[in-house]
DNA sequence: ATCCGGGGCA
DNA sequence: TGCCCCGGAT
């Protein structure tokens, strides 16, 4: 399957992991991503979502890719020149110059050209068709006479700018020559600003469209060039198509089976949580949703132990009142724990809740975010801890953290760049993990845990984790750094 | 700041 | 259909 990436980086995730969640019941394996099809030969910026299943649980190995990217200059430098308007005159029939015009065209000469040449009729080796483009505007012509690649559209002149700069910076765009084109969306049948051609006064032609998501040239478009310009923006580029065709089919010859399902690692990871005596988030465990907001508003990312003596503390508060009640008691109770401004913190925040007639348990994510008083990392966990009714649709955060992140990555044996890819690779291996509806809630407190005790920045403790069976990291290297250095391994406190 | 989407009218 | 204009989400 192809998508835009936010069909699966919705805040709760909640297609993709049920998409998993059954495919793995019919008895798929399953691989999902975000990719760059420029990673695959496409000359364009366009990152799309694809997930893989394969029957029996083959396990799905990504194309490489060779690492060689296709510029615009590669993909569409060969084609003739062109004029805004211009409609081809010599086609087979003169009353149709769309479907049947051409324009001459001389040879390929790059490695992508010729592929795109490849397959061409005979009678046609000389022949370009769909090369045909928009007229243009006398004021457009102006304005691109002025623009390259890297100019914006409130760096036009202010009469040549038609369209309020306050909300448009990016309506015209002049594509690079030696850079990647930025993404063919089917809006391109509407217009054309996006796409100015690197060096003509005009917008690209269909042809020049269909060059950049890898249709070859002998692929013709039905229809007017709207229609023609819709199935283009909205097609999975053939190249992508193909790289992940071919992945799929040496994938299918080894049959490697896959060595874990999400729905047992999230059983094993649910199982774990339930029977961990103390954690090393006490508030994971909140009896109210105001708990845990106090947990970790006052004691986020103390040590284990330090976190475990303020809990006694806050633990009696299920409610704002309560505390507000216990002022005193707080301020001297978090003192020493370095956290005495947390304590004026938290009665603000109590007593902004209090008076707007607020109860934590029974409000809305949005309502208490609407305070302005709370983080909203604080809110997302809260409502981790103790889930909302979904009013508004959604299902609480996947929550993507440091600690969560790090324990998926580290299963699925990827090198996680834990500040650029954050939001997508990682939020997509930590969906993975929490896994469809049945365990996902203990599973997701799961993860939070165990980023923060066992599976710890340095060495991690494997021998003390539930997935350690079928985690990349601990089968690979966790139990080795083990051996070389004990004294850390038995390390739990879990100092982030 | 970047990446996309859609309504209205001749 | 083609062209013009006005946005939103992250």
């Amino acid at each position: 399957m192809e998508n835009v990436p936010d069909m699966a980086l919705d805040r709760g995730m909640w297609i993709l992991r049920t998409m998993v969640d059954e495919l793995e019941e019919l008895g798929y394996s399953v691989a999902e991503r975000v990719m760059s099809t420029s990673d695959l030969g496409v000359p364009q910026f366009r990152q799309r979502f694809f997930l893989v299943a394969l029957r029996d649980r083959v396990a799905f190995r990504w194309p490489t890719g060779d690492g060689v990217r296709t510029s615009v200059r590669n993909a569409i430098g060969d084609l003739p020149q062109l004029e805004g308007g211009w409609r081809p005159r010599n086609g087979d029939d003169p009353d149709d110059p769309v479907a049947s015009g051409w324009a001459e065209y001389a040879e390929p000469v790059s490695t992508f050209q010729k592929r795109m040449r490849a397959g061409l009729p005979a009678e046609h080796q000389r022949r370009v068709y769909d090369h045909v483009t928009r007229p243009v505007r006398d004021d457009d012509a102006e304005a691109f006479a002025l623009m390259d690649s890297s100019t914006r559209y409130s760096d036009l002149p202010e009469e040549l700018q038609r369209y309020r700069d306050d909300i448009f910076d990016d309506k015209y765009k002049r594509l690079d020559w030696d850079g990647l084109s930025r993404t063919i969306v089917a809006h391109i049948a509407k217009d054309g600003y996006w796409y100015i051609h690197p060096d003509q006064p005009r917008t690209i032609s269909v042809r020049e469209a269909a060059r950049l998501q890898t249709f070859p040239d002998h692929v013709r478009f039905s229809g007017p060039p709207t229609s023609a310009f819709r199935q283009i923006g909205n097609a999975v580029p053939p190249m992508a198509g193909e790289g992940l065709g071919a992945a799929i089919l040496d994938s299918l010859l080894t049959a490697e089976r896959e060595g874990f399902t999400t729905a047992e690692a999230s059983r094993l990871l649910a199982r774990w949580f339930r029977s961990r005596e103390s954690l090393a988030i006490p508030w994971l465990r909140g009896a109210t949703r105001w708990q845990t907001v106090v947990g970790e508003t006052a004691l986020s990312r103390l040590p284990a132990p330090v976190a475990q003596l303020g809990w006694r503390l806050v633990a009696a508060m299920p409610n704002p009142n309560s505390t507000i009640l216990a002022s005193d008691a707080l301020r001297l109770g978090l003192a020493p724990l370095g956290r005495g401004d947390r304590a004026n913190d938290l009665l603000d925040i109590a007593s902004t809740i209090e008076t707007a007639g607020i109860d934590p348990e029974d409000a809305t994510e949005a309502e208490l975010r609407a305070l302005g008083v709370l983080a909203p990392a604080v809110i997302d966990l809260a409502y981790r801890v103790h889930p909302g009714l979904a009013d508004d649709g959604s299902d609480g955060a996947v929550l993507a953290t440091v600690a969560t992140v790090r324990v998926a990555s580290r299963y699925f044996g990827e090198s996680v760049d834990e500040n650029r890819n954050r939001l997508t690779e990682g939020r997509l291996a930590v969906a993975r993990l929490i896994g469809g509806e049945d365990h996902s809630h203990d599973a997701h407190l799961a993860l939070l845990e165990l980023g923060n005790s066992v599976c710890s920045p340095g060495v991690p403790a494997c021998a003390q984790c539930p997935l350690s069976g079928s985690c990349a990291f601990a089968t690979t290297r966790g139990f080795q750094l083990q051996l070389l250095d004990p004294a850390d391994a038995a390390d739990d406190v879990g100092i982030v």
